[in-house]
DNA sequence: AGCACGCCGACT
DNA sequence: GTCGGCGTGCTC
């Protein structure tokens, strides 16, 4: 039988199957959506079987050299929506498989050198202490010795191998367990024959008489307060037999979830729920907007309609945005649900995300909570996805292959005959627009689930504070609202927006910023290190202490860090207890959660942080939340930028007064009278709408037009300019006079890693053909993608202009 | 992506 | 005359 193939080789021309050989042995081994090694010109390469034909057109075909998994990792169901994801996004379907797989599965590569014992003598005396100890020696070793010549001349001698090995990543945890290896019967004669000294074995056997089964070997010696030696004794003497059991990393293992019950639903509830009870009963594709106020009880819509699934037989996925909220979430669904849940997220380790896929695969849990990546879940017989904050960024990955979670969990809905539920405070413009339209069906959950109020919200004209005199972050009035919650012991949040913002170091006099020599782009300024660093390619330097252009010493560092946050707050209200959370104290794994934990138990007063704490904090103490700069990202270069400040601002805004305490926030900004923080602040989500989708309108952009943004890189910007102008021109060509086509233009940030940047922008209504034609684009450009470091990249509907 | 094959400059 | 530079094209 013949396998077809896609190698692990990310390239156009490797983009397709390649036929092997499925040698008798393997015949009944190799199944669809396998991974196995293949040979492949002078290497072993990992690949996916994703076809088993009798017969092949061509006639000389190598064998697969063996498979890596026992059962298939990707099911057929998979295969294909992998081909779909390839397809929408133009990427390789090696990207797209790969994507839908935990990390662990991917293959990592070794090229070593290898000298058979009989050859050591025939290499010549340089070479000899190379291989003195070890047979084999790793390439990238053997390039630091400087021998590579003369290394090569042995390799064409036939003297010294190279040879390629295909390394499976995967480490399953295992634990030594043991059990008795005889009869009850004759663990009693063998017991017996124990002299008095003996004493441990004694209890060992006495332990293995009463319990007939295996139990782990750390578990044996600290219930029996004995050593390993007597355990190992007995093996030996085969009265005990032991066995190499696998056990999953279980990130929340000695964790205990309370129970829950489902609540009561309000009306409102109800009347969003019986829709989406309906189409599971019916097995009905149907995407629903839940579009629900902060605190409207949109999570037990969730586990409720999760249970009628589960009642089915069937499974259900719920993607949430990122680690932020998932302590909480986790606790919700773990409580609902127990052990039928898994969960992925990236704050866990590659082990532990592969041993809760796993979990899936096997069937031992109905139920995934996850960010992005979890819409993959290798479910069979799905019944329901929802999306919680599905307006959120994160759902849209930026790498190849450049998938949005929403028209995946769309795509799998309509394969599978499955309702989708996208629930947010603040929908997208996008889904709220298709809700208005009819594509999707609207739900609404306009109240507060305990009737409190949603809470005042005070906006501080920043320029007023600076015009009295405050030049603190802090304005009067927050410091006022400040001071009162620390009296009556209440809870405080108070929130920086970073977002493209952050510290850059300024020349007070010449006004000269520290740029990256690589990268159009400012330095960034990190305190603990005292360096400065380019987020983009990584660079490092020293903080200047006297400005380069002007040798004047009035560098500063610019730019709000919380850092800086909490040391004026220390000043200011030296008596408060501060917990901060950014991505320096909560780097570390679990820290996330202990110190949300610690702020929960009341251990501190005030709780700053970046945008991981916007979401999903539900603490009854917390009466005041202050946003200290809301219009940080105001300013940014992209068209979502007052949906996402409307969007944020309303989250935040959210997490007071959540509970009996009346909530307030204060909303500090230089433009006070901006719309999108206006109508945050009113949690006027309709009017923001319609006033944004007036400004989308004009402007011809999303959700009034599709978007697909073109970005050249190269070494050379005048090649970066024509190839963009090229493309322009030919995709003008080709689109039809609805459409816009922008470019080409510079993109934002003009240069990475010393490669220039530019971009192409087509505004469509209905192009059939722009896939095909980008696809031709990508041919054409083809050698020179690999011959020299041309790279274009392709994003259909991106999210960010960069 | 790698890697081999193949064609032109500076070296023993 | 050879070693080694990296352009071109292939990998079942």
């Amino acid at each position: 039988m013949i396998a077809e193939v896609i190698v692990d080789v990310p390239a156009k021309q490797t983009d397709r199957p390649f036929d092997y050989v499925i040698p008798q042995s393997l015949e009944t081994v190799i199944q669809i959506g396998m991974r196995v090694v293949v040979p492949f010109g002078p290497r072993k390469i990992q690949g996916f079987v994703i076809g088993i034909k009798p017969h092949s057109t061509l006639n000389k075909l190598k064998e697969i050299i063996e498979p890596l998994d026992l059962t298939p990792v990707l099911s057929e169901s998979l295969i294909s929506l992998g081909n779909w994801l390839s397809e929408e996004t133009l990427s390789y379907r090696i990207s797209a498989y790969q994507a839908m797989l935990p990390a662990a599965l991917k293959a990592k590569y070794q090229k070593k050198l290898l000298v058979p014992k009989e050859n050591k003598p025939l290499l010549p005396q340089t070479l000899q202490s190379l291989f003195a100890n070890q047979e084999s020696i790793m390439w990238e070793e053997a390039k630091e010795t400087g021998y590579l010549s003369l290394l090569q001349q042995e390799v064409t001698k036939g003297h010294i191998q190279i040879i390629y090995e295909v390394k499976d990543k995967i480490k399953k945890k295992k634990r030594l367990a043991i059990r008795s290896a005889l009869s009850i019967e004759d663990l009693k004669t063998y017991q017996s024959t124990l002299t008095q000294r003996a004493q441990k074995q004694h209890d060992v056997i006495n332990y293995f008489i009463e319990h007939n089964d295996w139990i782990f070997l750390t578990d044996l010696t600290a219930t029996l307060q004995i050593s390993n030696a007597v355990v190992k004794e007995l093996v030996k003497k085969e009265v005990l037999e032991e066995s190499e059991r696998e056990i999953y990393r279980d990130p929340y293992a000695n964790r205990y979830f309370k129970r829950t019950e489902p609540l009561q639903l309000t009306n409102e509830q109800q009347e969003a729920i019986d829709p989406i009870h309906d189409r599971i009963a019916k097995s009905m594709h149907e995407v629903f907007l839940l579009y629900g106020v902060t605190g409207s009880g949109k999570t037990e819509v969730y586990l409720q309609s999760i249970q009628k699934v589960l009642e089915r037989g069937q499974e259900a996925i719920c993607l949430v945005p990122e680690i932020a909220l998932t302590p909480q979430m986790v606790h919700r669904f773990k409580g609902r649900f127990g052990n039928q849940v898994a969960v992925m997220h990236s704050g866990l380790s590659a082990g532990e995300k592969y041993d809760e896929w796993r979990k899936v695969q096997r069937g031992e849990v109905k139920v995934v909570v996850g960010a992005r990546s979890a819409v993959f879940a290798p479910f069979e017989n799905l019944g329901l996805i929802i999306i919680d904050e599905e307006h959120e960024t994160s759902y849209k990955q930026e790498e190849n292959p450049k998938y949005h979670s929403k028209d995946v969990a769309i795509k799998r809905g309509k394969q599978g005959s499955f309702p989708i539920i996208l629930g947010s405070a603040t929908p997208s413009l996008e889904s709220f627009a298709r809700a208005k339209k009819g594509v999707y069906t609207l739900l609404s959950l306009p109240k507060r689930m305990n009737n409190q109020d949603l809470p005042h919200v005070d906006i501080v004209d920043m320029r007023e504070e600076l015009r009295s005199g405050n030049r603190s972050m802090f304005s009067s009035s927050l410091l006022e609202k400040l001071q009162v919650r620390i009296e009556r012991k209440q809870q405080t949040v108070l929130f920086l927006n970073k977002r493209g913002y952050s510290s850059f170091v300024m020349c007070r006099d010449c006004g000269y910023v520290v740029n990256c020599p690589n990268c159009d782009i400012s330095l960034t300024y990190h305190r603990h290190q005292q360096q400065m660093k380019c987020h983009y390619c990584g660079f490092e330097d020293h903080v200047p202490t006297v400005c380069p252009e002007c040798q004047s010493d009035h560098i500063r560092y610019f730019g709000t860090g919380t850092q800086k946050v909490e040391e004026e707050l220390h000043k200011v209200l030296p008596e408060a207890r501060v917990i901060r959370m950014d991505v320096d104290t909560t780097s570390k794994k679990g820290s996330h959660e202990r110190l949300l934990n610690e702020f929960q138990k009341g251990h501190a007063d005030i709780l700053l942080g970046t945008q991981m704490i916007a979401k999903g904090l539900d603490f009854p103490n917390i009466t005041l939340v202050g946003v200290l700069s809301a219009d940080t990202m105001l300013h940014l270069p992209d068209f979502r930028s007052s949906e996402k400040t409307f969007q944020l601002l309303t989250q935040v805004s959210g997490r007071a007064g959540r509970h009996q305490l009346p909530g307030e926030v204060v909303i500090q900004t230089y433009s006070p009278e901006h719309y999108s923080i206006q109508l945050a602040a009113e949690q006027n989500y309709d009017q923001f709408y319609e006033r944004e989708m007036m400004i989308r309108k004009g402007l011809k952009y999303s959700p009034f037009y599709f978007i697909t943004l073109i970005t050249v890189s190269h070494e050379q910007l005048m090649k970066a300019l024509d190839v963009t102008e090229k493309i322009t021109t030919f995709l003008t060509s080709r689109l039809t006079k609805s459409a816009v086509c922008l470019g080409p233009v510079a993109s934002p940030i003009p240069r990475i890693n010393n490669r220039y940047r530019y971009q192409c922008l087509i505004k469509y209504k209905r192009e059939p053909e722009l896939n095909q034609s980008l696809k031709q684009i990508l041919d054409q450009y083809q050698q020179e993608v690999t011959s020299t470091s041309l790279k274009i990249s392709v994003d259909v509907n991106p999210f960010i202009l960069m």
